[in-house]
Formats: structure tokens, sequence, C-alpha cells
DNA sequence: TAATCTTTGATTGTATCCAATAGAATAAAT
DNA sequence: ATTTATTCTATTGGATACAATCAAAGATTA
């Protein structure tokens, strides 16, 4: 949908991929000026991926104010999760209707990949692991529901930066083996059951954190040491 | 997520309209130029509104060759609609959940609004059962689910645009009051059922028609006068 | 005549420019 | 001392300008 061939490709590229792997925290300001230096070009090009990030909800385009990486609500937060939720369903139902042997063929390739650079590279680990859920949704062959799957897993980057712990990012391996496994075996049910455990996971060490939405809000912070001082 | 404060909304929103009622037909060219003259703003703004419409899968933007109103291939076209079940689905899901009484009341005033423009308006009886759909999105309370919802209703509209015969466009008012009896009853595999019968109606009208992909295909239609001659 | 090359006109890609706005810093007033 | 006005600066919104590209028409060749 996107041709790479303009200019304002790579600038799009790399600020997503800045912002899915944490580099880019919510809430930081995206000056058309300073980006567009680094990148070598003009505003005007630098508007037009921010435009597209603006539309895919990773970027916060707010009129004469600028842009800024998108700062999501817990509301958002768990409206996001439920709908990865949907949508991945949606994905295994359709896996387990196929051939499965290439499906698993091609996952668990990816799955070796995941294995290799696990405790060795932690950034490539965790985007391997994102993308382990995008190459799921790209092998049911549906151009959109791929999409749909893609959009919602970066957004799904933002609402862990914005809310978990550090380490809690890195969604578990062996469950992956065991999504394999259940689709290899045509289950679907198994396969929904599985993934939604394993979403659910990671949607929990996410917004179950004792901290909570009190991490970046001053005031709460504040509010427990008034008593203290007292 | 896109403010209507900027002046390329306008030239957006004027856009989207016109393709989603079919006034503007899939493949027709979309020249910055004369945008810009009719709205009275310079290519640069038309440019905006025309990468947030190739983003959303309506307009198709060739690198150097310009935005015309994307057109389906049959594959898409199945695509989507499958999407789209699955979509309207967990909306459906979603919707018996909840306290359905606000929910069946503003489904009804919106109910008589399409009754009372029925045989009366076409294009604006047509809108109006697209937006019975979106409505019952934005009912879930999820805005993600609502804006997914809306865009793969316009999408829906651009496949018929292409595929379908004229008067197949409109979906049935019975089928709606079918459907709120179902979320006023609470029911979600009844309420399910029938917004799957009844996309699935929709869906055939377009899809299975005579002409089918051979509509806009020259070769095809020319092909069936070859023999004719001999 | 058919095929390839060349030129031309129209349209897009992108940089630059100026006006408008927001937010900060300073000054004035209560 | 705190609030309210008033600059001032940094940044965005959007128009314009020019270079790059494409598609079609015309010219050239076989």
């Amino acid at each position: 949908m996107y041709k790479s061939s303009s200019r304002s490709f790579p600038v799009y590229d790399s600020l997503r991929q800045a912002i899915i792997e944490q580099a880019l925290k919510p809430g930081v300001k995206l000056p058309e000026d300073s980006i567009g230096e680094t990148f070598s070009v003009s505003r005007t090009t630098v508007r037009n991926a921010l435009v597209r990030l603006d539309a895919e909800g990773l970027v916060d385009l707010q009129p004469n104010r600028g842009a800024s990486v998108a700062v999501p609500t817990i509301e958002e937060a768990h409206d996001i999760f439920e709908m990865r939720q949907c949508l991945e369903r949606e994905v295994m139902q359709r896996l387990c209707k196929m051939d499965v042997k290439p499906v698993v063929k091609a996952l668990k390739m990816h799955l070796a990949e995941e294995r290799k650079y696990l405790d060795v590279d932690t950034t490539r680990s965790i985007r391997l692991a994102g993308e382990f859920h995008i190459l799921l949704a790209e092998l049911t062959g549906s151009k959109i529901l791929a999409n749909y799957v893609n959009e919602i897993v970066s957004r799904c980057s933002l609402v862990l930066a914005r809310f978990a712990q550090a380490h809690s990012a890195k969604c578990g391996l062996d469950e992956h083996t065991d999504i394999i496994a259940a689709i290899e075996a045509g289950d679907p049910e198994q396969a929904i059951a599985r993934m939604h455990h394993h979403l659910h996971g990671v949607q929990d060490r996410a917004l179950l954190n004792p901290d909570d939405e009190e991490k970046n809000n001053v005031s709460e912070i504040l509010s427990r040491y008034i008593s203290q001082n007292n």
C-alpha cells in the first residue's frame, strides 16, 4: 500500500521501527525540522511520513502543536489488546483450515531464528517475537488481515512502552512452540485457546503492574510522599 | 485521529464521501491540480488528503503516476468481505454482553431514520444503511473496533462499485430490524448468525453477478463477440 | 507498414518561503 | 507575591517554485 520509492518512506520506516523498539518513547516530541536534518530531506517529506504514522495510530499529530509519539491511555491499552485477541483468534481459525504443512514449516524456521537470538541480542529477540505474530497473519494469505495484525502489534508495543516493566516485553518462546504444535495438529480450538492464553499473559504482565497507570503520572507518585512527611 | 481543523480535512472528507457513494468510481484519476482548484487549496494540501486516503485503502497512490480511486480485484473483494464478517461478528459478540437497553434505543432511532428515507432518497438511504453498521460498532465503546469497521465498510462500498449491479447496494431494512431484535433478546448466537446471513447476502448480490469480474474487463467482454463473427 | 526513437506537454516529487500560531520569557499591574 | 499583559522565539500550516518523471504524439528508420 505504501510505495518504498518515495523519499518519505525511509523516514516513515525508521520512525516506525524506533517507536516499536521503544527507542522513541511515548510522548516524545517529533519536530519536523530536526527529523528532516537527520534524514537530509525537507519538512514536506517528513510531514508525509508523520501523516502516515498518525493514520496508523503510532504518532499523535495535533494541529499547530506538531507530532509526538502517541501516548495510549489505560483504556486504549485495554482496547488495543482486546482487538488484538479478536484478530489473532481469526488468524488461528483460518490457519487451521488450511494445508498446515507449509505453514508449520515456515513457522518452525522462524522459531529457530527466535531461539538463535534469545539471550544473545535482546532487541532483535523482541523484534523477532513480534514478527512471529505478523508471520502467522501473513500465512493466512489475507493481505488485509495481515495488515491489521501488523498495525495492532505495533500499537501493542506502544502500550508496553507506556505501561510495562522492561523485561515483560519478551513473549515466551515456549508458548510460540505450543501454538505451532496446535496448528500442526489442525486443532482450531486448542490453537485459539493457546493464543488467547499467550496474549493474555503479555497483557497481564503489562497492565497488571504494581506501578500501573501511575508510572508516568507525577501527581499520583507525589501523593505517596505527602503522608510520609506529616 | 484526524483533526478537522486542518485545511486538508474537507478535501479528504469530500473525496471519501464521493468514493463511498460511488460518485467517483474505481479507477478514476484524481489529479492534484484540479482537485486543488475545486477546493481552492494548494497541491500540498490535496496531497495530504490523498496520502490519508491511500493509507485507508480507498485511493491508490502510485509513484510518479498520481492518485486514482482504488480498484479492488476479485480476490481483494473476497478478502475484504471475509474481514468484515470477522469484525462485525466481534461487534455482535460485544454488544450482547453489554447493557442492551440504551444500545437498542439508539439502534431503533437510527432504524426510524432509515425507514424515513427508504424509496425517497436513494443516496441517503444507502448512506444510512452503511452508517447502521458503523453505529453498531461505535456502540461497543471500542474506538479501535469502530475505526476498523468504518474502514472496512468504506472498502466494501468500493467493492460494490466495482462488481455489483446498481440496485444490489442497498442492504435490507428488515434484516437490520431482525439483528436489533436479536441484540434486544441478548442472544449472541442469533445476533451473530443474523449478521452473518445479512452480510453474506450483500456479498452474494455483489460477487455472484453474471457479469462478475468481466464487468470492466474489456478483453473478457470482447472475447464473447469473437465467436459470433465467425 | 510496423517498430523504435525523440520530443513535447502534463503531472508529480520535493525544497523553499512566508504567514499564522503556540508557548516561553519578560514586563506591568494589582 | 501573584496574577495578567505583552513581547519574542521556535515551530507549524500551507502556497509557490522548480526539477524530475511519465505518457502520448510525432519523427525516424528499417
